[in-house]
DNA sequence: CCGGATGTTCACCT
DNA sequence: GAGGTGAACATCCG
């Protein structure tokens, strides 16, 4: 489920939980920790108070009076808080929704709860994580910040997009809307786009962004209900094309996307 | 049965 | 150095 737009609606929902103070934080499968000891993250986070819950690209950042605690949901994972009622009713698959997937719980001096549920377990948690790496937020990406992603490179806009160091947020479904409405073609060269249609890009980007974040998710695209094979350009018609680039399927409108 | 799926990281090629 | 590919993770779906 995560891109930008479902990592902000857990957020969100994470902010019921600042001002709360951690009395445990028990790792019961520890995936994504990054090397990291799991009893010794589970002794940093005890007795901490949430103080805010804050947000880059696709990483949620948890802080506290210590350390900031850094969710990731890789493409199936979920926040769960007090006790679930998620808000996204996007659970994977039809109804995959098992308390055996929680890989991260934790619990406050009143009661309460919060965890992380990941089938696939591509997810992680990580203490103080380097938002160094992350490239300048999405929704909010300006001309000037989104031409330097993209200068003086060969690799196809579409991977430029889906690279985190260079964009922080979008993911397949995100960038193939926003090239779509944009009517750039994935697999033009970075580098070759000139100034103008930088601009209408980043615009294209942060509007894309905010009508799905309006709508309810990453799956609410236009041309989401054509992603699949045969379907035709809700926009002009013209039979889609189905290919790889930046290695992830794409679907792209051969009559409108140059 | 097989291939893919909203992600990230790494090893290994060209 | 820059890009690309395939694998790995685990589960469900068409």
């Amino acid at each position: 489920m995560p891109e930008l737009i479902e990592v902000e609606a857990y957020r969100r929902q994470a902010e019921a939980v600042v001002g709360r103070t951690i009395d445990d934080a028990p790792v019961l499968d520890p995936i994504g920790l990054r090397g990291a000891d799991p009893e010794a993250v589970r002794a940093e986070l005890r007795g901490l108070t949430v103080e805010a819950a804050d947000r880059l690209g696709k990483l949620l950042l948890v802080r506290t009076d210590g350390p900031v605690v850094g969710l990731r949901f890789g493409m199936t994972g979920r926040l769960l808080v007090d006790g679930g009622a998620s808000i996204d009713g996007l659970l994977y698959g039809g109804q995959g929704d098992d308390p055996a997937w929680d890989r991260y719980v934790v619990t406050f001096t009143d009661g309460t709860d919060l965890r992380i549920r990941d089938p696939r377990r591509l997810g992680g948690l990580q203490l103080d994580p380097d938002v160094e790496r992350l490239g300048p937020e999405a929704s909010t990406i300006t001309a000037e910040q989104l031409a330097a992603a993209l200068a003086r490179s060969a690799a196809p806009v579409k991977a430029r997009l889906l690279d985190q160091s260079r964009v922080a947020g979008l993911g397949n479904l995100l960038v193939d809307e926003t090239l779509w409405r944009a009517g750039v073609d994935p697999e033009r060269a970075s580098g070759d786009l000139d100034a103008d249609e930088v601009a209408a890009l980043a615009e294209a980007v942060r509007s894309t962004v905010a009508e799905l974040l309006a709508r309810g998710g990453s799956h609410t695209g236009d041309l989401q209900v054509a992603r699949r094979p045969g379907a035709a350009c809700p926009r002009d018609g013209a039979p889609l094309d189905r290919l790889r680039v930046g290695g992830r399927t794409t679907y792209r409108c051969p009559a409108h996307q140059r």
